[in-house]
DNA sequence: TTGTAGGCGTTATCAA
DNA sequence: TTGATAACGCCTACAA
């Protein structure tokens, strides 16, 4: 790592003085203007150069019309799905000339109120929400809004979302298809596992038996443990189970292996949202990949779009999901 | 979700304008200064309220001395020891009145040609790198930085990182308490795996053997099951194997289901960082937890030490680790 | 305790 | 194609 002196960052005028031009030529130079000789254009690159010239974010959206910042909210850091959904959203925004800045509910408490408060103060062109948003958070109507990947729609809000009906009939068609019949479902009364659970049912029709052991509360690798166990106690028959996220899958397994049930080949368990965990070869847990990044580069669009015409009708997106076969589910 | 409508922000114009003041006076209360009559920071306040002003950060951090901003450059969003590293650094800077912009290696590449770029644009006051620094990194000497976790130290960087050698000395002794004599270690040919190898003979001393499978290369899950491949063919008799991360003792694992070894009853398996994935419950992987949260208070902590005075002498802080008994590990 | 005025580093609007 | 000059929204002496 080279590290290079500097007393104070150097400055527009610093560059103007320096290659004998005015500050305006300067700035002209900064935003590509082609309406500037080569020559002076030269001298200007060379100046910045030498000085080691940045300019200031502060001072250029102060007096610029746009900051070209957009702000991405995520519910926690440690939901890894977020970092498909960015790599989405900068394909999307960052080459169109956008900053992106994230923040977690809880990165800047204390100086501000909500990630979302430091968004406004920054001025940013428009916010991505990642998850479920706060029912609470003050958003300006004026400022561009997209939901992305939660199901709760906002007014003036665009959403863009996993499919997950179409995503629990993959589930479905997939585990019939390996010739399964009885089967068995485990989750949690969020909004996302009720609507996996429709395109569960949906999917498996009048051809197999669908039992459900669906808890309260959270998602959580033990409340997978707990309603797998008592799923097993009621429907000691079932031979595969579609679990509401990747997480209560992995809960699903250990009661599997509590009952000296082995995965896949006395039963078959399949999650969703094909996190970094199921896709190591240890676990190597077949579930449905919610194309996280689609739904980013789909996000980051639709903010365009509005950023472009504030006044355009809010959509709603539903994307695609994938299955991805893994170890964990088999042939009957 | 609530959204009021506003057209343009409000400025500190609108706010003294409101509240019957000067600009200045409006300032002042934004500062908490105690030199304001309670009267007009009351209608300051309720003026703040009423237009629902935020102050723009770009005109704080133009006009003002300092940005109060800290950079933290991560290398990958997808290695989530960032999460624990984020809550300390909050811990010691923000309560301090610091905002924290993070960004990982290609957040804003296209606009910045490196995240550093963006925190100098933006004037950070200090700037956390966290895990090994990119050597071709140019940040002025004049800025503070701090290398988190990092074992590669740079001139006048403070460096905190995990101590390495006393993990491995950890892993040692846990496994001798067990009573195993026989031991494994498969890792990389990588700056921390070479210190918790080190750690790991010296804690073992002359109690046990050691047998070593190291490859060359990255820390992968699949170096990791190839690594143990190798040291099973040579040597059958070890009882329990000491890896140089956690991704890599799920490999190693792997490894061991394939041979039809069982964990722990055959052998134990000991990784090292403490992920999420080795505290699920399924995977119950005793492991060396790192103490990322105290790695990033340390960091920020050292951070403002140097804001405040750039002069002072550079610091290597060592955290001990801390090992987390789960259930890939046994008595003999 | 409060107000006035200048400046922070850019962009933007005019002239030249 | 270039250069003055006025914003941008706030902080900070300095004055009152």
């Amino acid at each position: 790592m080279l590290t290079m002196g500097d007393a104070k960052p150097a400055t527009i005028y610093d560059v103007a003085a320096r290659a004998g031009v005015s500050k305006s030529l300067v700035s002209l130079v900064l935003q590509r203007s082609p309406r500037v000789s080569e020559q002076r254009r030269a001298a200007v690159l060379t100046a910045i150069q030498e000085l080691d010239y940045r300019p200031s974010t502060a001072a250029v959206s102060l007096a610029g019309t746009r900051s070209r910042t957009i702000g991405v909210v995520l519910d926690d850091f440690r939901n890894q799905w977020f970092v498909d959904l960015l790599t989405g959203l900068r394909e999307a925004l960052q080459d169109q000339g956008h900053r992106l800045v994230v923040a977690d509910r809880f990165l800047n408490t204390g100086l501000d109120a909500s990630p979302v408060e430091g968004f406004l103060s920054m001025r940013v062109e428009g916010i991505v929400i990642a998850g479920e948003p706060d029912t609470d958070l003050a958003i300006p109507a004026s400022t561009p809004l997209v939901i992305a990947g939660g199901r709760l729609s906002i007014p003036r809000a665009d959403t863009v979302a996993n499919d997950d009906r179409a995503g629990g009939r993959m589930a479905a068609q997939h585990l019939l298809g390996l010739g399964h019949t009885r089967l068995g479902f485990v989750g949690a009364q969020s909004a996302a596992a009720v609507e996996r659970l429709a395109g569960f049912r949906d999917g498996v029709g009048e051809s197999a038996a669908v039992a459900v052991s669906s808890l309260a509360g959270e998602l959580t690798e033990d409340a997978g443990a707990r309603a797998t166990r008592a799923l097993l106690d009621e429907h000691p028959d079932v031979t595969a189970v579609f679990a509401g996220n990747d997480v209560m899958a992995l809960g699903a397994m250990s009661a599997l292996a509590e009952r000296g049930l082995r995965v896949p080949e006395d039963v078959s368990v399949i999650g969703y949202d094909d996190t970094p965990i199921a896709a190591t070869r240890y676990v190597g847990l077949t579930s449905i990949d919610d194309r996280s990044v689609e739904i980013g580069r789909g996000s980051g669009e639709r903010l365009l779009a509005r950023i472009a015409d504030p006044d355009i009708a809010a959509t709603e997106t539903l994307v695609e999901p994938r299955l991805v076969a893994r170890r964990t589910t088999a042939r009957r």
